[in-house]
DNA sequence: CATATTATTGTTACACGTAACATTAACATA
DNA sequence: TATGTTAATGTTACGTGTAACAATAATATG
C-alpha cells in the first residue's frame, strides 16, 4: 500500500537509460548527453526523487556525518560550541549528529558505539577522562577523534580548548588584589572542568596564605542555585567577601540574591563568575568573569577534523587558547 | 595499511560459526546456546566489534534516527525544544539529527533532502509554510512529520505549538490594562513566528484606539539590540510608556539601558519580554513575558512522533498548548 | 524403536548507489 | 577505407547485517 520512495532505477525506467547514467547525472550533469540531462531532471522532478546514502555508506563507508558528543544540549556554552562546529561542517556538505552524555560514563560510551554505528567520519567529543572500552572504540573504529573544553594533555589524538584550571587560578588571583580574602567557590555539577577550576582556586588562594572554601553540588548550576548558595554561605560565613562561581549562571544568580538583600556589589561582596555569556557583558552591574572562546573551540575542532578527512596529518596534538579576564564592575 | 574496522563475519569466523548466529546473539543473547554465548562475547571482545546500521537501513530502511530541523541551534528557545525531545527519543532509543536553516527557505529545503537522504524515519521541523518542493519531499518519502511551535493550521499532518498571535494579543492587552498606551513593539529577525506576533500586538493596540507602532529589523536579536532600539525609541517617540519585545533578549536589553539612563520601570517605562527564559524570572526588577512551553512542545513533538513510528495512526492534527502571561515586575 | 517436536545453526537472497571496467557509437585522420 | 580517438552509456560486482526459509541435531512421546 504505502509505496516506498523512488529509487535511482524508478528514475532510471522512467528516461529507459540504467542507473549507473542517472548516478553520473547527479554526480556532475555534464557526464551525460544534453538530451538526457533534460530527460532525467525531469525524471527526477516528475517522482520526487530523494538521493539514498545508505547504500554508499554500506560500500565505502564514508558517511559525509561527523558526531559532536557533549555533556549537555541545553547549555548555553555548549551550543555555541554547536554554532562553531556547524558554522564549518554545514558549509563543507557534512552532517553532524548530536548527542549528549548527561555526564554520565556509561552514557559515553553508549552514545559513542551509537554514533560510529552511523559510520560517522568523525567524532569531536567533549571530556578527557575515557573508559578503556571507549578508547578501544575509537581505535577500532579508526575515525579521526577531537577532544574539545579543555587544553587537556595528552590527547587521545588532538585537543582543542582552554586551561581551565589556570583560567580559574587567574581569576581568583585577581580577585584577591581587587582586595578580597574570604573567597568562596560555588561549584555544581562537579564534572570534569569544574573540579579543575576548583583545583585553580585552591592553588591561588594557597598561595596567598589565604584558606579555600568551596560549596558544592553536583547537580545542575542555575540562576536559582546561584542564590541558594549565597544565603547558605553568608549564615555559615558571615564575613565572606568575595564569591567565584563556576558559570556566569551561579554568580548572576548571587549577584541578584545580593541586590533583593541589600548587600551591595561589589563594596561588599564581590562576584565573579566563568565564560563571559552575553547576558554578564549586558548587565548592569557588569559581571567580572572569565571570557572564554566558545564558539572559537568549536570552529577550531571542526576545521581541525575537516583538515584530517581531507587526509592531513595531524597538526598540533594540543591547542590552547587564550582566555581573558573580564574585570567587570561587579568586583 | 589502515586495518578496516572488524564485521560481523570477522566476529564469526573467530567463533567458528556464521556471521547470522553471532547477529542473533546481538539481538537476543538467548537465541544462541550457552556456551556459543560465552565464546561470542569473547570474540565480540577481543575484535572491538561496533554494530554497523548501515546495511539494515539499506534493506529495510528503519535508521532508528530521526531528524530535528530547527531555525538555529543557538536560540535558547530551540535548546530547550531540543531538550524536550531529546528526553523521549533518547531513552527510546533513536538517534536525533539535528539541523538548522538559518531562516532561509533554500536551506530548508537542502536540510531537509539531507536528512532523508540518511533515511530518518520521522521529522520534526518547525515552520509551518512550506515550498512545493518541501512538500513534495515529504510526501514522497513518507515518514511522519510533526512541525511545531506555532499551532499553525491546517498542518502537513500534525502540529503542536503555541498561537502567537493570541499570546501577543495576550500580553499588549495586559499591558494596556496596566495603563500603558504608547506601546511600542520590538521585532528582530521577522520570521514566521514575530509576524504573527506583531499581528497579535496591532491587533490588540487597534482594539483599544491605541497606534502600534513597531521597530523591526532582520538581524537576530540580542541584549545590545534591545538597548540600541530603546535609545532609538526616546529620540524618535519620547512619550513612549511601554516596550513589547519579541523575546527575553531585547527585553532585558531594553531594561539595562533603562537603568544606566536612570529611567524608571515600570514607572516612566514598561517593559515586556516573551519566553519566560529563566534569567527574567531571576532578575530584579522580574521580568513581565509570556511564559511559553518550549521544552513541552519538544517532548510532545516526540511522544507523538514516536506513537507514529509505532504504528499509530494521528490522534489530533493540531495541538494547541497554553501560554502564561507572568506579570512581574515590569510592567 | 519410530516419529513428532523443539532447539540450534546454516544458507540464500536482498536492499541500492557507485567504482571499475567494458562496450558501442561517433567522428577524425592518414 | 581502415584505424585511432573520444564520448556516451552499459555491465558487473561489491559492501554488511538480517529476514525467511532450510537443515540438522537433540529430545520427547507413543
Amino acid at each position: 500500500m504505502k509505496k516506498k520512495r523512488p529509487t535511482l532505477q524508478d528514475v532510471a525506467d522512467l528516461v529507459g537509460v540504467t542507473k549507473m547514467t542517472v548516478s553520473r547525472y547527479l554526480k556532475n550533469a555534464d557526464l551525460v548527453s544534453s538530451p538526457l540531462q533534460i530527460r532525467i531532471r525531469e525524471a527526477l522532478d516528475t517522482l520526487g526523487y530523494i538521493p539514498n546514502r545508505a547504500p554508499d555508506i554500506l560500500s565505502n563507508s564514508k558517511s559525509h556525518a561527523i558526531g559532536v558528543l557533549l555533556p549537555s544540549l541545553t547549555n548555553q556554552v555548549f551550543s555555541e560550541v554547536i554554532r562553531g562546529v556547524e558554522g564549518v561542517f554545514e558549509p563543507a556538505g557534512y552532517q553532524t549528529m548530536l548527542a549528549h552524555y548527561g555526564y554520565s560514563r556509561e552514557s559515553e560510551e553508549a552514545r559513542i558505539a551509537t554514533l560510529l554505528s552511523y559510520n560517522v567520519d568523525g567524532l569531536i567529543i567533549s571530556e578527557s577522562f575515557h573508559t578503556d572500552r571507549v578508547r578501544k572504540m575509537l581505535e577500532v573504529a579508526g575515525v579521526p577523534v577531537i577532544e574539545i573544553m579543555d587544553s587537556v594533555s595528552p590527547p587521545i589524538e588532538q585537543a582543542i580548548g582552554i586551561d581551565n584550571e589556570a583560567a580559574a587560578y587567574a581569576m581568583t588571583h585577581f580577585m584577591i588584589e581587587k582586595g578580597h580574602r574570604k573567597v568562596v567557590y560555588f561549584a555544581a555539577r562537579m564534572d570534569e572542568r569544574t573540579l579543575l577550576k576548583i583545583k585553580g582556586y585552591e592553588r591561588a588562594m594557597q598561595d596567598q596564605g589565604l584558606t579555600p572554601l568551596c560549596v558544592k553540588t553536583t547537580s545542575a548550576s542555575s540562576f536559582t542555585l546561584g542564590a541558594t548558595f549565597l544565603e547558605e554561605v553568608l549564615k555559615q560565613q558571615p564575613d565572606t567577601d568575595g564569591i567565584f562561581c563556576t558559570n556566569d549562571d551561579l554568580a548572576i544568580g548571587a549577584l541578584y540574591a545580593c541586590q533583593k538583600a541589600g548587600i551591595k556589589v561589589p563594596e561588599q561582596i564581590g562576584i565573579a563568575g566563568f565564560h563571559g555569556h552575553d547576558i554578564s557583558r549586558a548587565m548592569v552591574p557588569l559581571l567580572a568573569t572569565v571570557i572564554t572562546p566558545r564558539e572559537e573551540i568549536g570552529r577550531l575542532a571542526a576545521e581541525h577534523l575537516l583538515s584530517r578527512l581531507q587526509g592531513n596529518p595531524i597538526q598540533q596534538r594540543v591547542i590552547d587558547l587564550p582566555f581573558k579576564i573580564e574585570a567587570g564592575e561587579s568586583l
